[in-house]
DNA sequence: CATCCACTCACATTAAAATGTGATTGTTTT
DNA sequence: AAAACAATCACATTTTAATGTGAGTGGATG
């Protein structure tokens, strides 16, 4: 495999610090750069777009701009850099919006160097790693729902996915082999049923809780 | 930690038995069951809903029900048992089936006994764990949109959020201080642009994209 | 057996959306 | 400077959606 360039973006002095020793000594690490902003980090790929980094070890909370609104400048300049999140923040928003920026990997600091060494070997081999209490959160991101069952009737049902693929009622009907009005009165229904008023919202429940 | 009871659910006799005795002498398993099949398994916990596992290796390809198919049912039987998925398949379609359907881990048949058994450690913890391959393909399942540029101009899109948050032409126009007509007219010019023609496939383009 | 419920259909009214044509005012690009 | 484009507004027409009321049928439940 060959030697990796590892960045580091981290103000905590100690930590960075820790991190930088740790792997340089390395050896499928070629060489290690830390930088205490993501501002620091972008000034200096500003210049040089040569010898771009591999795998990035990226803090959350930093000085200035934060690293989750830095992922998109970092994908601009170096595409196939994989970026490793190394944070103490383990709520889900970070977490999605870090993976839905583009990062490859989210640690939780409490990960000991020897893991994070572990993670930046998985990474550059093409694949990911996520501290484990992590991954069971973007596990359980996939189960939500299901867990509320459906209040409509499987004929209501259809009548919605008639509706989400973009049919008109009277598509709908001849569809299903009922008249318009039919249609319409199964939607008044579903508009009971769910609380709502208009299609923009029956639309959204459908896509939102993914009900097939 | 309380001692965990795992069950096994494999048709190959070499893996499951290996299975077996790598985890019947660790001290941290109190008990290993295996069965063959999904139909066996149900049947042995119909009786007996005592003792229900903590953890559960689960193979896919089954003869007769699918390990996929009988996650529901696990779910429903004990709803607190922790499911791995243990397997050759690492495409995208079963993995995202397999974790929907509520598996909090996946892993390749590749993993070593002793990974595996880490897993279950992992999980039975209350985390979860990936093979790196699947924890990639997962990460990337975030990222699939942005990728696209968004084809709208940002005032068309402020009328495509007024469209999504299910208010009417007129309330949009009232929302951006511009005329009803206006409205109409930036949403003709989004239909075009979009090769649409209905209010529903405007809302899945925007849901689907995730264009915020 | 009576009741409830899901599904069906009809008729009617008002509101909203879809579509077209045409035009003005800026800004940006060539 | 001319052309292209984004954003604005107007007027007009047809289709669709939203809402209400009423009612018949068949299956399931008490």
């Amino acid at each position: 495999m060959n030697p990796i360039c590892l960045n580091i973006i981290e103000d905590d002095d100690i930590v960075r610090e820790s991190l930088v020793t740790f792997h340089e000594i390395k050896k499928e690490i070629r060489d290690v750069l830390a930088f205490q902003s993501m501002e620091d980090f972008i000034q200096y790929y500003s210049n040089n777009s040569e010898n771009l980094p591999n795998v990035i070890l990226l803090d959350i909370q930093l000085p200035g701009k934060s690293g989750i609104e830095g992922i998109p400048e970092i994908k601009k300049l170096m595409p196939d850099t994989d970026i490793i999140i190394l944070t103490t923040f383990e709520d889900n928003e970070k977490i999605f919006s870090a993976l839905c920026a583009g990062a490859c990997s989210y640690l939780s600091k409490k990960t000991t160097l020897s893991a994070i060494f572990d993670c930046i070997l998985t990474v550059s081999r093409g694949g990911s790693y996520m501290s484990p209490a992590i991954a069971r959160k973007i596990t359980q991101f996939f189960v939500k729902d299901k867990i509320m069952d459906n209040p409509l009737s499987s004929r209501q049902m259809e009548v919605v996915h008639g509706i989400v693929d973009g049919l008109s009622y009277k598509m709908i009907g001849e569809k299903l082999n009922i008249s318009l009005d039919t249609v319409r009165t199964h939607i008044m229904q579903i508009y009971r049923t769910l609380n709502i008023n208009c299609k923009s919202q029956l639309i959204k429940w459908a896509l939102e809780n993914k009900i097939k």
